[in-house]
DNA sequence: GCAAAACCTGACCAAAACGTCAAGTAATGA
DNA sequence: TCATTACTTGACGTTTTGGTCAGGTTTTGC
């Protein structure tokens, strides 16, 4: 071997799982659990079937590691959440958090929504209560704001609920996206665009007239 | 036989069709196409499999059938957004035609959805271009109302998109709502305080200060 | 009442699915 | 160097899959 490379530090395993994960979560993503063979998956990620079956013991296995993976990023982006921000700002970032996240991560993205198609069977009740305790803690927090008079007395769940269906649609259904703006495939402008639309239409629609005053809040992002 | 029934006149095929589509919408809808086996859909109608077969030529043919079905319903909620009437009662009602659809047809709304995770393969570039045409109407009304001052400038295209997000979110995302809201199943009431708030946010946003006044736009839909 | 059309279905097939295994090859540590 | 462990893989077995078919039973039109 010309170059012998110790990256065999780099373990192997955790090179290939990842190669299996990678390919696995494309898959998932596009056609469900049921729909994906693991003969596609091996294609995919380069490894024989029964190579891939060395790393995990049955498809299930896979999913269940994706989805563990998945559910750890649900709390970040809420942190912005933060009760010692004002709403505005902290809205923006989390809008701006979550978009970024629908784009970076289209395929992970698609895969939760394909979970959640199935009815989130996979879920453990754990992990439910994971995510409810999150949201409740944050609820509270725009339920002060609205208690401070600054924000309009719009449900905190309901206000979580649209930020996530309009931010996670440019991602899963990136096809209408696409129709709808003539485009084949959505550019990083199009995510800009829609960011400062979402940002617009829901920043004026719970935020206290006092604070937004009777200006529209207008995006910070200028375009080319 | 006790009671003969001349309901033979009701055509055996439609009937058949029918319970074989709707086996199918079901199964497509929570495990997508390549998920679903055509033994599924034959236990779940009742039929034997090759009676299915009888039917259908093909897995894709019932598929194609649904998908066809589904977009005639496309255009209908937008009709909604007629340049005659005042854009907050327009979209008032356009967000509710929405909401009821989502609500009343659970297993179409994720049919499509699922649909669009997968790339929307099945839909022709005719039914694209359709989509387009309408879209693109309808996105000019909102920009008439815009020029008119009755609206504040937002991109049509986008606030169509985040209607259709946050309303298509309680039918595809029932799961994640559920969770959020500490529900088992999401009631009657649950959908109407979701278009409440969608409402009152989406219509306080993009309505011009001059028309929402600096008061909210309250809900017409009582509680209890 | 009767022929033609429409409908039904158990049994079958080839291809593909999941998962296993035994016999390898490479890396590691002493 | 050599034994132990980690990794690789072609080939296999069983089950399930989409789809077919030949021979049945019902409906229908007259």
């Amino acid at each position: 071997m010309v170059a012998p490379k110790k990256n065999s530090e780099a373990r192997i395993r955790a090179r290939n799982e990842a190669k299996i994960l990678k390919a696995a979560v494309d898959l998932f993503s596009r056609k469900g659990f049921d729909g994906t063979r693991i003969a596609e998956i091996s294609q995919a990620s380069g490894l024989p079937k029964a190579n891939v079956y060395y790393y995990f013991e049955t498809k299930e296995a896979i999913y269940a590691t994706l989805i563990e993976r998945l559910l750890a990023g649900w709390d970040e982006a809420l942190e912005h959440i933060d009760p010692a921000r004002e709403p505005e700002e902290a809205l923006r970032h989390y809008i701006r958090a979550k978009m970024d996240y629908s784009r970076k991560h289209l395929v992970d993205s698609r895969f939760f929504a394909n979970e959640m198609l199935r009815g989130g069977r996979f879920l453990s009740r754990k992990q439910k209560k994971h995510m409810q305790k999150i949201t409740k803690e944050k609820a509270a927090v725009i339920e002060g704001w609205i208690r401070d008079g600054k924000m309009a007395p719009v449900d905190p769940n309901h206000l979580f609920m649209t930020i996530w269906a309009s931010t996670q649609f440019y991602a899963d259904f990136a096809t209408v996206a696409a129709v709808t703006l003539c485009k084949n495939r959505l550019s990083a402008r199009d995510y800009e665009e829609a960011y400062d639309s979402i940002v617009t239409l829901i920043l004026n629609g719970c935020l206290k007239p006092a604070t937004a005053g009777t200006r529209q809040v207008v995006s910070t992002n200028g375009g080319s």
